[in-house]
DNA sequence: ATTGAAATATTGCATAC
DNA sequence: GTATGCAATATTTCAAT
């Protein structure tokens, strides 16, 4: 992981359909000598796929919110992750420190709805309590730099 | 946005960089049409774009933390999104219901520039205090559905 | 890095709803 | 007017050197 893999990786976080040959152009590289590198860091799984950017609301997932997840007892980060993956309105799902066992992410069309996800997952064998955070508006949601640090 | 509109727009997030012609095997179109779709999706701004997946871990950012900020007094969504934008270890920020103003998530190199991130974050003139949330694992985390609700 | 064949993107145009 | 398919051209991919 060069500098040069990482402005082809910034190039195609920018652009993930951009071609071969205009990365190359702003990285210095022909387009054979770019798709080498790239299939190299999608082979080490720097680079773990493409995909389109998707504006929640107008695909009517308007309504989110962050949950803490309590546990009952000791549960592995393996099995909470088994119980949660199942939910379509789960985005994202975390384990934690502090009081909360798990942080999971939540989408859904409305108010309703996140209400029945939310019941489901309390429905967990796995959760003892949950604490809700409904988010009202998202300020900013970019994807990470990719000449970190 | 019918459901055809839907169907390009999972196989897209799926995998961005599918040809025209295969996202049209998938929902039953020629090329030209799924392009025109597709084109159409991105001036509505249903599609915001197409971006590449990357490893945190690779790139160097495997530290992350979600952060409740507590402002001074009354303050406006846009001017907390004004102050937390310059951070680029700020990853996504929302305002939310409950005691905290906002959820903002940083993504660091390491526990050393997260707690940098976070004084920079605390220093804020808005910001009256911050209550943080370090991950520990990321057990999930997958673009939302298509095909909503 | 360049070449050349195959695949893909993109545009114009005719047609159907 | 809106959306589609087909065909023609331009561009891109990809394996060869």
């Amino acid at each position: 992981m060069n500098p040069l893999d990482q402005r082809i990786v910034s190039c195609l976080v920018a652009n993930a359909r951009s071609s071969y040959a205009e990365v190359g152009k702003v990285v210095g590289l022909s387009a054979p000598a770019v798709k080498r590198r790239v299939d190299r860091l999608l082979d080490r799984g720097v680079l773990r796929g493409f995909t389109a950017v998707v504006d929640p609301e107008a695909l009517g997932w308007g309504t989110e919110a962050f949950v803490e997840v309590h546990c009952r007892g000791n549960v592995s980060p393996s099995r909470i992750r088994a119980r949660v993956e199942p939910l379509p309105e789960v985005v994202a799902a975390y384990t934690v420190t502090g009081a909360a066992d798990a942080i999971v992410h939540l989408r859904a069309a409305d108010i309703h709805q996140l209400e029945t996800a939310l019941e489901r997952l309390r429905g967990l064998d796995i959760v003892d309590r949950t604490v809700s955070t409904v988010v009202l508006s998202r300020l900013l949601d970019r994807p990470p730099a990719a000449g970190g640090g």
